[in-house]
RNA sequence: GGUGUCAUAGCUCAGUUGGUAGAGCAAAGGACUGAAAAUCCUUGUGUCCCUGGUUCGAUUCCCGGUGACACCA
């Protein structure tokens, strides 16, 4: 019997990663397999630079467009929906091509989630809001105190952390930590994942021009358009929370732009760490380049 | 052409009454289990424009360059 597999194209955010995952697509007879936590939302299509419709037509694309802003998506969620249609999938392929920009969601299909509960919406807008009222002590030895272990293991200086472990501690009455399994869920095909990648400077050139085509194909009109939602999380996307802060006047124009590059620079600078943890991109100046 | 002011980190600038310097931004490194394009942590990178002088010691004071800006011609 042929083993199956599973070919993942990561690296960084404006590398180079769509053209590259259609050309093995094509090359494989596969269909394109989107792991993008961003490029789902079908109300974005400028911002978050997904495939243009010319690529869409080549390729059977899945995971783009193919949810809404209205509902919270998690990678947990994606797991659980990928994870069944790879396998469908292989019935009928030797070879998928998956295609993501997102470490997590990556890592969802590679090694699985632990059966966390989902965050409970109420429970989170209480804790938020205790976050802004008592202070993150507060809840930091309220953590303390339920779940040693996770106060001891997580990052307490992040909230968005605290909040959770706190979240799925006090709904469930079991520890956060306790829902942590340490081993890797089994798959039954092959993973082979491949870098594309760019020298740093080349790789910010590149995100600095995608910025200004973005703006030039109607990015702002797309993030007026989005403005009644922008309270939604999907939509704390770069590209599109610059341009709201424009619209509500705390800065202008060419200020968001140039935040959009700078925090997209961030955000590639945070891909390639996820990576390089994985040995999958050199800690040295990155040189090398797949096409 | 003359006079004046300025020249310090990638950028904007502070500072050293002479003991080789520090803020903000940019940047770099790291973490990451249902918000992950999110969220959080750490870090100061320098021929202090160049040459010479004074001095134990000059980025700082002085002479002379060079460049930028302003004003006067």
């Amino acid at each position: 019997m042929i083993r199956k597999r599973l070919t993942i194209i990561v690296g960084p955010t404006a590398a180079g990663k769509t053209d590259y995952a259609i050309s093995l697509a094509l090359k494989f007879g596969s269909p394109v397999i989107s792991c993008d936590s961003r490029q789902i939302y079908r109300e974005m299509k400028i911002g978050t630079a997904p495939p243009t419709p010319e690529q869409l037509s080549l390729v059977k694309h899945y995971f783009i467009f193919s949810h809404s802003i209205h509902d919270d998506y998690t990678a947990g969620q994606y797991e659980m929906e990928a994870l069944p249609l790879i396998e469908t999938l292989f019935e009928n392929h030797d070879n998928l091509v998956m295609v993501g920009g997102s470490g997590l969601y990556v890592d969802a299909i590679c090694k699985g989630m632990d059966d966390f509960p989902k965050s409970d919406p109420e429970l989170r807008m209480t804790l938020m809001s205790r976050l802004k009222t008592e202070g993150l002590d507060s809840l930091r030895s309220e953590l303390r105190l339920l779940d040693r272990e996770s106060y001891d293991s997580i990052d307490i200086t992040n909230p968005q952390r605290v909040i959770r472990a706190l979240e799925v501690t006090l709904m469930t009455g079991r520890k956060f930590s306790s829902f942590k399994s340490y081993t890797q869920k089994k798959r039954n095909f092959e993973i082979e994942k491949i870098v594309v990648d760019r020298p740093r400077e080349e790789l910010y050139e590149r995100i600095n021009l995608r910025v200004e085509k973005m703006m030039e194909a109607g990015l702002l009109e797309e993030a007026t358009g989005l403005y009644q939602f922008r309270k939604r999380t999907a939509l704390k996307t770069v590209g599109y929370s610059e341009l709201f802060d424009y619209i509500d006047g705390k800065v202008s124009l060419d200020e968001a732009v140039w935040l959009i590059k700078r925090n997209t620079r961030r955000y590639a600078k945070r891909q390639i760490t996820w990576w390089r943890r994985e040995g999958l991109i050199p800690s040295e100046s990155i040189k090398r380049r797949s096409r």
